[in-house]
DNA sequence: TCCCGTTTAGA
DNA sequence: CTAAACGGG
């Protein structure tokens, strides 16, 4: 798979390197286009720069959340921190329309006199044409080569095909063949290896009438159009999600080293505990595949967020899981149904969807994976008001308002309260799972558009591998089987904290009146009955 | 990464 | 009587 291609041979040594960064790759540690910039710009002994577009227009366009955007400009904070240390400045500018960007950038190479351009690939289609833009502009000047490189997946999209050299679009057999890449073939290069930290540039680079001032540029306050509502939000989004490769490594150390708290109180501060070392299997990884679907303890690693914006690598992820194998003889086998197996096929899963993108890119321009299904009849009547019921966290479903709810104060929701308020949009209140896909997207820290619409088609039954049509979750079953304390609901929705036993699960219409709680917005039962009916006949009632 | 009605096995 | 097993959606 190689859309993008170096697009000029043997360039003339300029006077600097280039490494353009993007949303997807936060971060120094483990990152292969800077490191491949670094090794270049050593070897030609010149300095290297690096360079970060906003682009408002395309946050607009591709419903990014105030959220991620702050985390965004945080964690460049970070980083621009991190490489004055080595002399390496990071020149963070913002530009609309998104169209200039790419002759923008060429100027920029200009300015710099670079003749060599690194960069990761972001497989969105918007991203692709403007990489591929990027490298024509470059070709018709002949002075730049760009060097687009796979770095945002443990295996690379294109790497993993069936026999028939096509992408899988069943996520077992895709697994099967993921985990052998894993391990390094014979004289193969070892795919988990770690790429080298980037050199430090002179430090006669502050003192260069050119690149010396691109030091003293800080990074955006804000963008445009992406602030939060109030600074009690801001003080609770960046609390729950610290900033900075060191806080990324902290969150992965917790989820492999401690042990999980039995609480959900305090979650909305996840690294404030005291870290509960254990040798034993006592940790969050080690209870994982039991653990990982209760929502009501802090159970799951948490890195989604760092890993949407590359803080930290998957790669990394995978890495420091292998480590945990003490004695070389055991080695990790991540095909085994055990905490440690079904994290390293949750890593898997990210692969998965965003090879699915890579390949098919139609499932992200608005289209079912399952062309037939792009008929089915979603409720118009009253949708306006349920769509908003729901994002609002008042449908009367307690389960499902409580995690509509968490999204909305901490930018994050537990998967499996993800899979059951998705469900329960697209198949009980029968609202287009595009409607939903979108919410997620503004209101997410970790918004991923392969991870998200690949979620949100598995919970439509549109997508590879999807949920079969019939198999509708029971909020309540759900609810009783992830919250069986109750404790989660309590805590975000607090319209029933008084409530106490399963009754919290479905409270009855009388008691939920008495506690000015919403009454279901529809029953359960016929609105599945619905669902499994236009399922089976797609364009009719 | 299911739900549900029904049947069947076993205490 | 309860839990497992089963088949259809």
């Amino acid at each position: 798979m190689s859309l993008l291609k170096s697009c000029v041979k043997n360039p003339a040594v300029g006077d600097s390197v280039v490494y353009w960064m993007r949303m997807e790759d936060l971060r120094v540690h483990d990152n292969r286009a800077l490191a491949r910039a670094s090794a270049q710009a050593k070897k030609d002994n010149i300095p290297l720069i690096t360079l970060f577009v906003l682009s408002p227009q395309d946050y607009i366009a591709h419903d990014r959340s105030s959220r991620r955007i702050d985390f965004t400009l945080r964690n460049l904070r970070s980083i621009q921190s991190s490489l004055a240390k080595l002399h390496i400045p990071l020149y963070t500018t913002s530009l609309s329309p998104r169209t200039a960007i790419p002759s923008y950038v060429l100027s920029l190479l200009r300015e710099w006199n670079a003749t060599r351009l690194f960069a990761n690939t972001e497989y969105e289609v918007d991203e692709l044409r403007r990489d591929i833009k990027v490298c024509e502009l470059a070709q018709k000047e002949g002075v730049v080569a760009c060097s687009f490189i796979h770095d945002k997946c443990v295996i690379p999209p294109g790497d993993i095909l069936t026999k028939a050299e096509k992408g899988y679009t069943v996520y077992s057999p895709f697994l099967r063949s993921w985990i052998p890449h894993l391990t390094p073939g014979d004289g193969k290069e070892d795919p988990l290896a770690c790429a080298p930290p980037p050199a430090e540039n002179p430090a006669s680079v502050r003192e260069h009438p050119l690149y010396g001032k691109l030091f003293d540029t800080p990074v955006p306050d804000k963008v445009e159009g992406f602030a939060f509502l109030d600074k009690d939000e801001e003080e609770r989004i960046r609390t729950c999600w610290p900033a900075g490769e060191e806080a990324a490594q902290q969150m992965l150390d917790r989820f492999l080293h401690t042990m999980a708290r039995s609480s959900q109180m305090g979650a909305v501060d996840p690294l404030a505990e005291d870290p509960t070392r254990n040798s034993t299997k006592d940790t969050r990884v080690g209870k994982y595949k039991d653990a990982r679907d209760r929502v009501d303890a802090d159970t799951t690693s948490r890195l989604s967020p760092y890993l949407a914006a590359g803080v930290i690598s998957a790669r990394e992820c995978i890495r420091a899981t292998m480590e945990l194998s003490t004695n070389k003889k055991q080695k990790i086998d991540a095909s085994r149904d055990t905490g440690v197996g079904r994290w390293v096929q949750e890593i898997a899963w990210r692969d998965f969807y965003t090879h699915i993108v890579a390949l098919f890119p139609r499932v992200s321009m608005g289209r079912p994976f399952i062309e037939k299904l792009a008929d089915i009849k979603w409720e118009s009547e009253s949708s306006e008001d349920h769509l908003q019921a729901w994002k609002d966290g008042r449908t009367g479903v307690p389960i499902v308002d409580a995690g509509m709810r968490q999204a909305r104060a901490m930018g994050w929701m537990h998967n499996r309260v993800r899979m059951t308020a998705a469900m329960y949009l697209v198949k009980d209140l029968m609202i287009d799972w595009r409607q939903g896909e979108k919410y997620f997207m503004e209101t997410l820290i970790d918004g991923d558009l392969a991870s998200n619409n690949g979620g949100w088609q598995w919970s439509a039954s549109t997508g590879v591998d999807p949920a079969p049509y019939f198999r509708i979750f029971n909020p309540y079953i759900q609810s009783k089987k992830a919250d069986p304390s109750g404790e989660y609901i309590r805590y975000f929705v607090p319209e029933l904290r008084e409530v106490l036993g399963d009754e919290i699960h479905q409270p009855s219409p009388a008691l939920a009146d008495r506690l000015g709680y919403p009454r279901p917005l529809v029953d359960h039962f016929e609105a599945r009955e619905r669902a499994i009916r236009r399922y089976k006949n797609p364009g009719q009632e």
